[in-house]
DNA sequence: TATAATAATGATAATTATTATCATTATACA
DNA sequence: TGTATAATGATAATAATTATCATTATTATA
């Protein structure tokens, strides 16, 4: 929160009201993965004459400042949940039949991820989605 | 090849020119990404009249059955490449400099994928992309 | 073979998510 | 205070994908 604040300062990113409320839904919102049509409805809650052009474009920000992380599941829209720590984000298990999202802490990557620096790649992120059934409609 | 073909007979798929003009498309451009209006070009090579929602309906549909592999990478559009083997397809490393997209062979998932179904999961497929930069940009 | 049922196609309209435009409003700052 | 700049919201534009529907091709059947 600290961290998002100064991150925003250093950007000269004024903080402005429809941005707090839209902050806001993210950070009351963690763990699910929202769309920016949900964010909307969340906001107005907040700030009932915000337009979804100034969501867009906060998502967007937030995103490229790496405070949002954007990713897409299913339904060829784009979703945004909080990015935990800078960069090398958490992994997802889609079910395949309820369509609920799980987070996956561990990494496992590295093994990976070095094997492709030795080859002359500097990776810098990576997205790692699971698609399956959970434990519930296993 | 013959895989492919006795996979749509059993799904008794009937196999019409176009459909098989965009096959051909999809054989022939093993290792790239196509979208579907590249495809299309591509298709009216061979079959000059396809239409694009025939385009769209194939790929669609050979890509249910496991015969092509459907993923997005940068751009808000799907692309389309051959699946080589049944389910669990390599992983990509995109180049967030020149857009290039590289291919990725091994696999080191399996540790992360049985700690999962330990937890109740049962894994289907999984994609996995690295964002980075590529060696020439490096 | 002739005919009926079904599947596939192509043109094009509709939908949907996202981006661009632009006039208006808010904020910073000289 | 006045002026430059940034942000906003309404709405138009764009672009990918999906739906519709009349036409054509294929298969099954009498
Ligand atoms: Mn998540
Ligand atoms: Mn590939
Ligand atoms: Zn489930
Ligand atoms: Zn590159």
């Amino acid at each position: 929160m600290d961290v998002i604040h100064s991150k925003l300062d250093r950007n000269n990113y004024r903080l402005t009201d429809q941005r707090k409320a839209i902050l806001d839904v993210m950070l009351e919102n963690q763990g699910s993965h929202l769309s920016a049509e949900e964010v909307l409805w969340e906001a107005k809650k907040k700030f009932p004459n915000i337009g979804i052009a100034t969501v867009y474009r906060t998502l967007e920000k937030l995103a490229n400042l790496d405070i949002l992380h954007k990713s897409m599941f299913e339904g060829n829209k784009f979703r945004y949940e909080l990015a935990e720590d800078d960069k090398h984000h958490h992994h997802h298990v889609v079910c395949l039949n309820c369509g609920q999202i799980s987070e996956v802490s561990g990494d496992l990557l590295h093994e990976l991820e070095s094997k492709l620096e030795q080859q002359g790649y500097k990776i810098i992120d990576h997205e790692l989605k699971f698609y399956g059934y959970c434990p519930a409609c296993k």
